[in-house]
DNA sequence: TTGCTATTGCAACACAGTTGCATTAAAATT
DNA sequence: AATTTTAATGCAACTGTGTTGCAATAGCAA
């Protein structure tokens, strides 16, 4: 179930993916927002602000969960579906704008695929 | 640092993975090496294996960590880097042996990648 | 304003995974 | 076979992310 009011703590942490273009780890929201939202409402926030299609979550290679924006999702289905970035370097993740095909596999019903890419990021390559 | 001595947890811990065909999430074995080997010697255990190569990790969709057996691994270099099939009906979760591409991505030094597919396996799919 | 109830903060909890340290047991040495 | 060495183990306590129950608070509609 979504927002249905618009609070504090629902501003506060939009606001902070509006200043951000790559996803935000809840561990460093918390610090971010530390002193002026709970810990306990952001996790509740952020998971409605998911049902919402507002933000949509994954985990890292460390099993830490991000969000990040979605872009043309739509209440009832994420259409974002693509691959996240981990820099090694800097620590930054950001969504990938692309497409990666998974294959059929015999026998198999795939109904979603996650993929976590790592390396080197844009500002650390080179 | 791998293993230096053959000792009875490390044979109770391979014996599972050779009566086991997929992987073994780690909360799996402690429950059915409960008695029989302590928690924390599991985890240092199957850490061991896998500098070895004798094993290899993952991270399900929940972030809990798996393992399964290597294939034509060598102590320095995991060569089965492969996606890993979640079954959303009965749980199993196995090593996929097919290969994906993952498509350069500009101005971005690609080190790893780790996908995770999740549908129904062969034993759930209608 | 008032009343309804969604949202919040807090404290306590759940639980996978880690750490320090004393004890045990492989396995090399005598 | 006994001794020595030290890797490996068990245990208890801990860490850190994420969750739950409940009383207090604050959106928002009437
Ligand atoms: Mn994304
Ligand atoms: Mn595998
Ligand atoms: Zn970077
Ligand atoms: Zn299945």
């Amino acid at each position: 179930m979504g927002i249905t009011r618009r609070t504090k703590s629902v501003d506060l942490l939009l606001a902070e993916f509006d200043k951000e273009s790559g996803a935000i780890s809840v561990i460093e929201l918390i610090e971010r927002l530390n002193y002026k939202i709970n810990k306990t409402t952001i996790y509740r926030v952020l998971d409605k602000l998911e049902d919402d299609a507002i933000l949509h979550s994954f985990l890292d290679s460390n099993g830490n969960k991000w969000y990040a924006k979605c872009e043309g999702c739509s209440k009832h289905r994420h259409y974002d579906v693509h691959p996240h970035f981990e820099c090694m370097d800097c620590g930054k993740v950001d969504c990938l704008p692309v497409e990666i095909l998974i294959p059929n596999i015999k026998n198999r019903q795939i109904e979603s695929s996650q993929i976590l890419i790592k390396g080197k990021c844009e500002e650390c390559v080179g």
